[in-house]
DNA sequence: ATGGTTGCGTAGCAA
């Protein structure tokens, strides 16, 4: 089974660019972040027609998220649990029926938190859009937590919006106050990984120098100035089953690209 | 470098 996590950063902007991804890199399941579209929006019929199921969990004007699959999906839920009263539209699962297994599939669009407010003693504060991501992320551990005690294969798909390591950002120095990299963004992402996680890029490609998102302005994507934020992390039963990962860098290069690429697994299921 | 670019929706925010 090949899954995918795609940042399209829009719906209505990349509707050529996605299907002709599609056609291309042939993934089975794809998790879709901002889609930017309600649900009454999203243009469905034309997904459907080329033979995708498709859920969505849109809101207005930004953020969102859905699942195109090839294969049944069943089960599906939508909002990340512990806060009924969160009215953004982050989060996503869905039961996939694979030929060899089923795996539980969770699709994230994790907040930004930019920008950061900092305390006297230079610390940043969890206030804001900073706390909000802070808070976002705890709750996401809970979540995780309950997965992974299912002993069934989980992935975790998405937009993390987090630089695990300077090793994931071309210019390590440009990030280190920033909401996506600060040390308190990078613990709450270790305690989630750490809960029995497997990033999946890491176990098949160490190093520098692999990136899933190039800003659109300052020529970020001819200078190569990119950041790995985009990530799929696997628990235990599904890392089992990792056959191979890796990241579709030529889309940023392709007409009227999303500022973020596709990053794909290919799992035993 | 306080710019730069894109998307949504049609102003200004988010990224």
């Amino acid at each position: 089974m090949k899954l995918a996590t795609f940042n399209i950063n829009g719906i209505k902007a990349r509707i050529e660019a996605l299907p002709r991804w599609l056609d291309a890199a042939r993934p089975d399941v794809v998790a879709l972040q901002e889609i930017k579209s309600v649900d009454e929006a999203f243009p469905r019929a034309l997904f459907e027609d080329l033979g995708w199921r498709v859920e969505t969990h849109g809101q207005k004007g930004f953020n969102g998220v859905a699942i195109l699959s090839r294969l049944p999906l069943e089960d599906v839920t939508r909002g990340l649990p512990g806060d009924d009263e969160d009215p953004q539209a982050r989060w996503i699962e869905a039961t996939v029926i694979g030929e060899k297994g089923a795996l539980r599939l969770a699709g994230l669009y994790l907040p930004n938190g930019n920008p950061v407010e900092f305390g006297a003693d230079g610390r940043p504060l969890a206030t804001g859009k900073y706390g909000y991501k802070l808070n976002w992320m705890a709750r996401m551990q809970a979540r995780a937590a309950a997965l992974l005690a299912t002993e069934e294969p989980v992935v975790l798909a998405g937009d993390y919006n987090i630089i695990p390591q300077d090793e994931d950002a071309a210019r390590p120095e440009a990030w280190a106050q920033d909401a996506l990299a600060l040390p308190e963004s990078r613990a709450a992402f270790r305690r989630i990984v750490n809960l029995g996680f497997t990033d999946a890029f890491r176990a098949r490609v160490p190093g520098p120098g692999h990136y899933s998102f190039w800003d659109y302005q300052a020529g970020a994507w001819e200078k190569n100035n990119g950041i790995r934020i985009d990530h799929l992390l696997l628990g235990p039963q599904a890392a089992d089953r990792l056959r191979d990962c890796g990241i579709d860098r030529a889309a940023r290069g392709e007409d009227k690209p999303s500022d973020h690429v596709p990053v794909w697994i290919d799992l035993d299921l």
